[in-house]
DNA sequence: TTGGAATGTCAACAACACTGACATATACTG
DNA sequence: CAGTATATGTCAGTGTTGTTGACATTCCAA
């Protein structure tokens, strides 16, 4: 499981990018790029009272206009209580509004305001800015491996999520 | 900025990687990737009285033994009562020693115990399974784009500190 | 009408980060 | 040697984000 070469027992094509050394790196990479990943928002997020979690909240909901809250649950993989904090502050700064459903009314549906996605775009362009630059450095085939492996990386039900975000995007 | 197809300024090659819809993809990747890169060891963690921060404190001390308590703030990137506060449990309960520096008596040097070092490989070999998973499912051109996409993304200081763990390893 | 689903709320708590202030030992420098 | 800087540790307070558990409300569906 942990002797160097784990893998080498696979025969035939060349598996030395399995190594533990490389699994490490690859450990290791993703630590510090997740940092790099969200150092902008949060420094523009530290000035507000708003943190990492409100960020998220918004991304989705202007990714998803009109999403429920239970909807809005399973993407972020957090409790409802936590959730409903988070919203409950967006609600109150008039960042966020939640509709009753037309067909459901327990559903509640969310929507960003204009202030809310005011800020949704500045986060957003902070954010892609460095994905850009990244992504540019990096170049289209590594990119392509880059999404690959995250979304090999994530468990069944997130692939399902990512899978139905993209879909829906343009 | 954020005008859908922002990069498309750039004439000649093919940029359509660069897009807003790309980027976001990206961006939503990074999220549910780091979810399931946190999930195994959260999940041993969550049964013992240790979080997330020791896992980190504890792999940065297996690969690099000796290491100092100033060195190790800069590679977590967190403040130091922060890290004494994880450091303060992990040598109370004999996971860590740390021994003062030779050359200077300022400095301690941090090590894993025995019993650190079978949890190191306990959640090592959890959040490796994983990682080797999904390099092995994306293959090897894959993973060296996805290395370099995240190195990219670091902040420059992170990148350096990426670069000398990655050299000082096998 | 009863059961269950969706939602919201309250309370308590834990992990993990922060700031600010201060203490101690050691090292360097003029 | 005196003064300053560095490395570390500690105490106290605070904020964000997550958790459980309990309970109320509303509403759909059998």
């Amino acid at each position: 499981m942990s002797d160097g070469r784990s893998t080498s027992a696979y025969s035939g094509e060349n598996l030395l990018f399995l190594t533990d050394e490389q699994l490490r790196q690859g450990i290791e990479a993703m630590f510090f790029a997740y940092r790099g990943f969200t150092a902008d928002p949060d420094r523009i997020l530290a000035d507000m009272a708003y943190g990492r979690a409100h960020h998220r909240a918004i991304h989705f909901i202007h990714r998803a206009p009109g999403t429920t809250v239970n909807n809005l649950l399973n993407i972020l993989g957090v409790t409802k209580q936590s959730l409903n904090r988070v919203l409950r502050t967006l609600i109150a700064q008039g960042l966020v509004i939640s509709k009753v459903g037309k067909v459901d009314k327990r559903e509640r549906h969310l929507f960003l305001t204009d202030e809310g996605s005011r800020l949704e775009q500045t986060l957003s362009d902070a954010q892609r800015a460095r994905m850009r630059s990244a992504f540019r450095d990096a170049g289209p085939e590594a990119v392509a491996g880059f999404k690959t492996v995250l979304e090999a990386m994530m468990d069944t039900e997130m692939q399902r999520a990512y899978t139905r975000l993209k879909e829906s995007g343009a």
